[in-house]
DNA sequence: CTAGGTGCAAAAGGTTTGCGGTTAA
DNA sequence: TTAACCGCAAACCTTTTGCACCTAG
């Protein structure tokens, strides 16, 4: 996926909060390398740009921009908060072995909707998260013929 | 649900284990009242039978009673986790104003799949989270007429 | 006898908050 | 000018851990 996906347009972000030099660099850690890091984990990818900012901040411009609607929060279980600027609705998939996170998209004209609700209830978010084995980890052994 | 659904039979928890006084505490206060408690107020409705028994307790015995398959966890984002003595597959909802958590069932028949997975992994679990509002939460004001 | 459980207190670890100083509109 | 934002450090809160004692098999 390419950043100029429309899916991504950053002008999205001038909506509502200030874009400043430390959320442009958390967005673009974010951005840059699409594999769902943690708070912390961005923080250090901004450091590197930008020495000053403070994990705090990482945390203050993490909670504008979902705020903002950019970027989503995905949680396992009571692992750290992992962050992804995916904004379409789709899954996540957790490799219990290498702890990969991918994104999983819905198939096409589906709704992940298989559940008996409640009469009367309205639904306004959904997730939906698979945890196993991927690609790589449930290979068998290379082979070395 | 009656306690004596075979899904909650609480002989499997033989399998494994003992089955001390105080998992037996922490156990029937999950039977008790269905609402998904966390592990605090398990430990308040455990202590009230059972005065001595410490959180630390409270958190070993909802480990061992995970692990062996009689409890599963419920996490939704950063909330305290919670505990669900509900064994079948099933998906939660969570109403964003009266915080309920529900047991919701899937259609029979139907597996929650409706998501492109990556060639050649293997998925071992999958959770699905619905939020909204509850029927309760979703009626209007109610008519005094 | 001894492996596993218990209770206590302290530590861990992710996240939030309070506050004085700074900055963008 | 001023509301919003930043960085720092301390606080928070859930959960885990270390350890001495106890208990079921």
């Amino acid at each position: 996926m390419s950043s100029d996906d429309p899916t991504y347009d950053e002008s999205v972000a001038q909506g509502g909060f200030r874009l400043t030099r430390q959320r442009r660099e958390v967005y673009d850690a974010l951005l840059d390398v699409r594999d769902h890091p943690t708070a912390s984990e961005i923080f250090l990818r901004a450091k590197h740009r930008m020495p000053s900012i403070s994990l705090a901040t990482v945390y203050n411009s993490l909670e504008a921009l979902v705020s903002s609607g950019l970027v989503k929060q995905v949680n396992l279980d009571r692992a750290p908060t992992r962050y992804c600027p995916n904004t379409k609705e789709h899954g996540h998939f957790f490799c219990e072995k290498c702890h990969e996170v991918q994104d999983i998209e819905l198939l096409p004209g589906q709704s992940p909707q298989s559940f008996i609700l409640p009469q009367g209830c309205v639904v306004t978010h959904h997730e939906v998260s698979l945890k196993g084995l991927c690609q790589k980890c449930a290979q068998p052994a290379p082979l070395l013929s």
